[in-house]
DNA sequence: ACCTGAACACCGTTCAAGT
DNA sequence: ACCTGAACACCGTTCAAGT
């Protein structure tokens, strides 16, 4: 009967998290081992017994950044278009809902900071960026395909396409001038009024 | 009669245009001062000697991504809306027009890039990040109301935030795929398909 | 004015050693 | 199974010293 005790918190579990938390934040390069550790309350070798390399460790955030977004916006589709782009644009304005939040500094999606950085990640957690940039694109088609029966296949992937990269645009803006909502609303505020998010 | 020698290669340029190759392939966290000093035949000591800190290198770069698009966005002012826009999106999807390329590894804009990593910069950095957003919308606000004369003032800046935006995601995305550039297209299909560009 | 070597506290990584 | 201290070559920065 093996089972994960709920008691006591994983260890491997604290530094994804302590890690995404960062990478959002001051990205994957700025992200130290060192400092890791002393948020999850071990040493900084300890940290490579879980993940050998930083390239194993950016794998994982990715990865579970991935997942996280997946259940969120299966969640969504049921509702009518409007409220689901809606909440699809929430997102992005305000990050993962449930993510934890020590403090209010800004922070950007994990999959638009490391696409930044990705020179500096392995081929796996390279994969983990597509495998997100499809999940977005996917749902989104699936979206758009169902309030526009008459689009083509070809259209409603230019739409997915295009309302991603828009989102993703709005936020990396927002947050290279300090975080500024302001600028990511003008830009969404143009989006709509261009028939984009319709 | 004090005057700069052109036969002879200034070093603090050399710098400048060093660190810009790097930073738009693999951010402001990845650059090196060792590194750098090598690319330019100097030590890494002497670097700090033209930019005490990397900080004062970051708002260099930034200065001069920002002045070449500026100066490259008042070349196209004049000619019609179609080409100006199609001569807009060509500068994100190819990068600045007589930008020095070694190799063909993937590059995204400067900004893009920093706007990722803001929070390692310090104020007079983040300042010309500003001054890149503000070139861009003002010009593209600019283009804009030329052409759609009935637009607010209000509609002219929340399509120029947009565009501005729609460019640098569709970059960043194309980025993180390995520099796709069927991915950067496919979204600009779908901006133009849903109005955005028009 | 411009460059340098040496030192400082940092970084990811490795490894032998502990429990 | 999980953690550790010590060592390695890296990093930005400082500074006294060179020309």
């Amino acid at each position: 009967m093996s089972m994960k005790s709920t008691e006591q918190i994983d260890t491997r579990e604290a530094i994804i998290q302590a890690a995404r938390n960062t990478v959002m934040k001051d990205g994957y390069n700025a992200l130290s081992f060192r400092d890791l550790a002393a948020d999850v309350g071990i040493k900084s070798a300890s940290v490579h017994y879980h993940f050998p390399t930083k390239g194993d460790l950016a794998e994982a955030v990715v990865s579970r950044h991935c997942s996280d977004v997946e259940a969120y916006l299966e969640s969504l589709s049921e509702k009518p278009f409007d409220e689901t782009i809606g909440a699809y644009v929430k997102l992005f304005r305000s990050g993962i809902p449930g993510m934890a939040k020590s403090d209010n500094a800004p922070r950007i999606c994990v999959s638009a900071m490391v696409s930044a950085e990705v020179s500096a990640i392995p081929l796996p957690a390279r994969a983990q960026l597509e495998r997100f940039a499809k999940a977005n694109i996917n749902w989104l088609a699936g979206v758009i395909a169902k309030k526009h029966k008459s689009f083509t296949e070809e259209k409603v992937m230019a739409r997915a396409h295009a309302i991603f990269a828009a989102m993703e645009g709005a936020q990396l803006i927002s947050h290279g001038l300090g975080g500024d909502r302001a600028s990511f609303d003008k830009a969404v505020e143009g989006y709509r009024d261009a028939g984009l998010l319709s």
